[in-house]
DNA sequence: CGACGAATTGAACCTATTCAAAGGGTGTGG
DNA sequence: CCACACCCTTTGAATAGGTTCAATTCGTCG
């Protein structure tokens, strides 16, 4: 059975990113909650942000510190979570460029909810909450936008609630597949590859499992012909089995 | 060992219940969102919603249902809740008077995301969900408030997620009385009773463990003089026990 | 090429579930 | 108003799924 085991990501893993003017216009634009704006409105917004480069690896914010600021991903992969007191940290999302993490409240008295970390090299947009305050009270659409994208999170994390009630392991590994694949999936030779970097640790921590019983699920997924995996890279061989071990509709 | 074991909780468990007027202003004043709002408004807005009383157990809307209206908890308890497909249930959330749920979007293109039913008698009210959106349009502050709110609850899911990664049932079921208590407690002669309906099966599917398993801990926990519980009823008599076993700070 | 760290695999252990049966409040009907 | 039946709750014993600890393999980067 001979495989390959080179990783195939398109992700250069060397130093801090810095991203062009008109992409950053270009990145705006595509920030679901400033969709409805119009350009001049948003070249003014622009001139609010200022631009960020992380090498992979990288910590943007900490979980806990005083939250102060608004980020928006403009180039990059960068994971939000939380370590716990026992050493296993907790991964709650994966963002892409266009998603947004950190204050939305201009009241600076609370704290990050997450720790936000660079998976690759990666440009972030950031903004003060209370600048950011001032463009949802002088933007109103703004407000509304941001209320269906807290209601969508919300109700992702009650799917995941739900998830970790009910499924074993198993499911919930091939059901985290499945969601990354739709997000992050490239279609290539080995089947969908998800372009992001991720160890089997941040599998693990996506599902609330260790590292050794991801690895036994990606192992037997692998023999099965589920997926093509090595070291920090997974592609999808076979969609549609996948989604039937993760048992994809719950109702 | 004797003590007592019939239901301390002071609540009607008949017929569906209907609120006044000035209740319902007051009610209304209660509720997060609102609070900024001057009494002429609230009035003006106290017009667009509709009264509707519930029978402890009946269900308010279905999860999954087209998602057509809003809802504020006016007297009573709601339970937000999750059925699956294997016949166990997740519960989310428990709402008190102030407390909303239901659509806030306009667009009627989505569908409930948890069952709401009520726990005792109640009364309900209730606003379209596209009438509710002329009114986010109309008063600014009152989507600021609800972005805030929903971080809050997404934080909230946030924890939880955390805790059915790390934690076990038991320390789960210790914080999740500790939580309750403090939206809940009641302070009497048992020590801090939780005003709620609560069974086993219900403890169970707040923290993502079985009733059987529930039972078990909260017999020792009752063994080891944390809490005094019987049939639907539980109550706190060493709250920093409790907390111990939580864990409560993750970090 | 060499070394470090990620990934894999095995075996023992443990937590929590499953299946089963008995005990005890609650509220309903007589 | 009491008694009965139902269902919630409790407890036991066996099982299974996942973790833990430990050792080895194998990519990847310097």
């Amino acid at each position: 059975m001979m495989q390959r085991r080179k990783s195939p990501l398109d992700i250069k893993t060397t130093e801090p990113h810095q991203c062009s003017v008109d992409v950053r216009l270009k990145i705006l634009g595509k920030v679901p909650f400033f969709q409805d704006l119009s350009a001049t409105d948003l070249k003014e917004i622009n001139l609010l942000f200022r631009e960020i480069g992380f090498a992979a690896n990288e910590t943007i914010c900490f979980a806990g510190d005083p939250a102060e600021r608004l980020f928006v991903v403009a180039d990059g992969r960068v994971k939000l979570m939380r370590d716990t007191a026992v050493g296993k940290s907790v991964l709650f999302d994966l963002l892409t460029p266009g998603e947004f993490f950190g204050s939305l409240s201009g009241s600076g008295d609370d704290v990050y909810s997450d720790t936000a970390q660079a998976l690759t090299p990666a440009c972030i947009l950031t903004i003060g909450g209370d600048t950011f305050q001032q463009i949802l009270k002088r933007y109103p659409p703004v407000a509304l936008k941001i209320i269906g994208i807290m209601s969508t999170r919300l109700r992702a994390a009650q799917e995941r609630i739900q998830r970790l009630s009910v499924s074993t392991v198993e499911e919930r590994i091939a059901h985290v597949l499945m969601v990354l694949s739709e997000k992050f999936g490239q279609p290539g030779k080995d089947g969908l590859l998800i372009q992001a970097p991720l160890s089997r640790e941040d599998l693990a921590s996506m599902v609330g499992a260790t590292t050794e019983s991801a690895s036994r699920v990606m192992s037997q997924f692998q023999k099965d012909g589920l997926i093509q995996a090595g070291r920090g890279w997974v592609a999808i061989t076979d969609p549609d089995g996948l989604k039937a071990l993760a048992g994809s509709d719950l109702e």
